[in-house]
DNA sequence: CCTAACTATTAGGCTTCCTAAGTATGAACG
DNA sequence: CGTTCATACTTAGGAAGCCTAATAGTTAGG
């Protein structure tokens, strides 16, 4: 029986990385379901925390097309969490900046999410969540060649 | 200076978890993005695979609701990967069974995937495909006690 | 100036998810 | 048997999120 060729192996490890993708969203779902904001509008929320973002940055930061980053902000600003100024050196931009009630809802969240994540990973030996720790820079960097 | 208390650690470590199951998302609509079945559908495919599988069986797999599940079923069916019939054990239940144009469809979609992820991690070292797949089988833990 | 590039919004459409309500079958019990 | 309750799925209606194309306004470069 002959050793597996380096290329199966990555390939192998590809399926594998697969499944944990999709294990990823269903984790997320499950932590988006009762929430009162969603994951994309706490990361908006987040960006529009100290000296605001334009519109633009915040489509990147979210992944997706600028119209869909619109949506969402106009979403938040209805909720009284955000407001949109124009931007004083560019009047073509919007810079959008949270509000009071804004960042008090970030803070909650966020908090409320780290604690439920924390609850999970207590459930974990060290040794796991270590394997865990070692993996998030990698992941990170994925995400940012994926992203390029 | 204190040495960080348990507690907050495993807070720090949610607060990195989130952000890579936020990157996961990200990661999962690029590769979703210009493929001909989205990666629920190939999921419900698979399923269909072996024997088939019933809609409540598709539905938990996928983490939705029945309904949700019967859409995606009825979408398959209505480009020809599978197709429906009676659970000869019980009336009620419907079996869903891939067509041989959805065998087919697994196939070329999954290779198509993996090479993709293979790609990606083949920029990566040894030290970092190591960490990757260390971390596989606990984040398949950690899905398993979310679903439970 | 005038044109080309950029920033954001609006409009329209598709997918995917949900809840609630409806249909049909199965199972338990008197 | 027949009633009743539970189970399996579908249908209907609606919300959220994403997209492309078209539009309006602003900036910047010949």
């Amino acid at each position: 029986m002959n050793a597996e060729r380096p290329a199966d192996a990555l390939i192998d490890l590809a399926q594998e990385f697969r499944n944990a993708l999709r294990q990823s969203v269903f984790v997320l779902r499950r932590l988006d379901a009762h929430a009162e904001l969603s994951s994309a509008q706490l990361s908006v929320l987040k960006m529009a925390l100290d000296g605001g973002a334009r519109v633009g940055e915040i489509a990147r930061d979210l992944g997706v097309k600028v119209p869909s980053a619109t949506e969402q902000i106009i979403r938040l600003e209805r909720a009284g969490l955000l407001r949109r100024e124009a931007d004083p050196d560019d009047s073509r931009a919007v810079r959008v900046l949270a509000t009071a009630e804004g960042r008090a809802a970030v803070d909650l969240a966020d908090r409320r999410r780290n604690e439920h994540i924390a609850a999970i990973l207590a459930t974990l030996d060290q040794n796991e969540r270590d394997a865990i720790s070692a993996a998030l820079p990698v992941f990170h960097k994925i995400n940012s060649s994926v992203r390029a």
